[in-house]
DNA sequence: AGCTACTTTATAATCATTCTAAACTACTTG
DNA sequence: CAAGTAGTTTAGAATGATTATAAAGTAGCT
């Protein structure tokens, strides 16, 4: 295994939150990857209740997920409006969306470059930039 | 009036939508100004009821809406995932998003360059572009 | 071993949005 | 203009994602 327990127990305490069962089990399905990791709320429940460990409860999995976005080991995306996904990729990057099939693509960040940035409303600071193409069938 | 009825008639008319008195009165509160303008479903209902004429159901502002935005007289912007952001501006342009005030500016479009594109996926088309800048106090 | 603060859980509650089916109305045709 | 019909509006119910609640469970400390 590449990644052990020892590792998301690691991840944990250093972001203050104790370890527990089911955390150290979200913890697997999101980051025990090759690649990246795009998925919503319901996906996630999916996948956890199919590796037929012990149920974690809706409630549970939506805690633990703010807190791991919160604690910054998580990014969350704003595509359409109906739900929330997120994304393991917490370096700044851009997506594809496929309106369509619902589908979220990472973009290398290197594969967009911003020329010209606007000039912020006073007071304000830009902390982050955010770019959707929206793609469909040719 | 700069905007009289029969421009919204026109408008309607001209989209395939009968101009009921609903719609008319929509049009006249999301097009009848000088900026354009950004606004929540729920903004909008209390913008209707002030202005008290008579009572519109939130179901036919939800339908007006979706119809306006399927003619291309609207566009739904994705910001947080809690609910819809609707603009009056359809030309391509980018948003500020104040997460802590839930604002919305718009952003000159030729105040932002992209320098360069990603290549879409196979068969795929890049249709529109949306960058957000999110913002925060200094 | 026992305490305390943090967690989990099932369930109920909330809130935006969509659906439904009945009443209504714009426009066409005779 | 009368009447039909297809498009609209409406109130209220239904849905679905998310959040709150409050009781039971657990981690880590002493």
């Amino acid at each position: 295994m590449p990644n052990s327990e020892a590792i998301y127990i690691e991840k944990l305490r250093n972001s203050g939150l104790r370890p527990t069962k089911q955390r150290i089990r979200i913890c697997e399905v999101l980051f025990n990857r090759e690649k990246t990791f795009h998925f919503s709320i319901n996906e996630l429940m999916k996948i956890i209740q199919t590796k037929n460990n012990q149920k974690i409860s809706l409630a549970t999995v939506y805690n633990t997920i703010h807190t791991l976005k919160k604690k910054g080991h998580l990014k969350e995306i704003n595509v359409g409006n109906d739900m929330s996904y997120f994304d393991t990729n917490t370096h700044s990057h851009h997506h594809f969306y496929d309106n369509q099939t619902k589908e979220l693509v990472d973009i290398n960040s290197d594969e967009v470059q911003i020329k010209k940035n606007p000039v912020p409303p006073n007071g304000k600071k830009i902390m982050d930039i955010e770019v959707t193409f929206k793609i469909s069938k040719e």
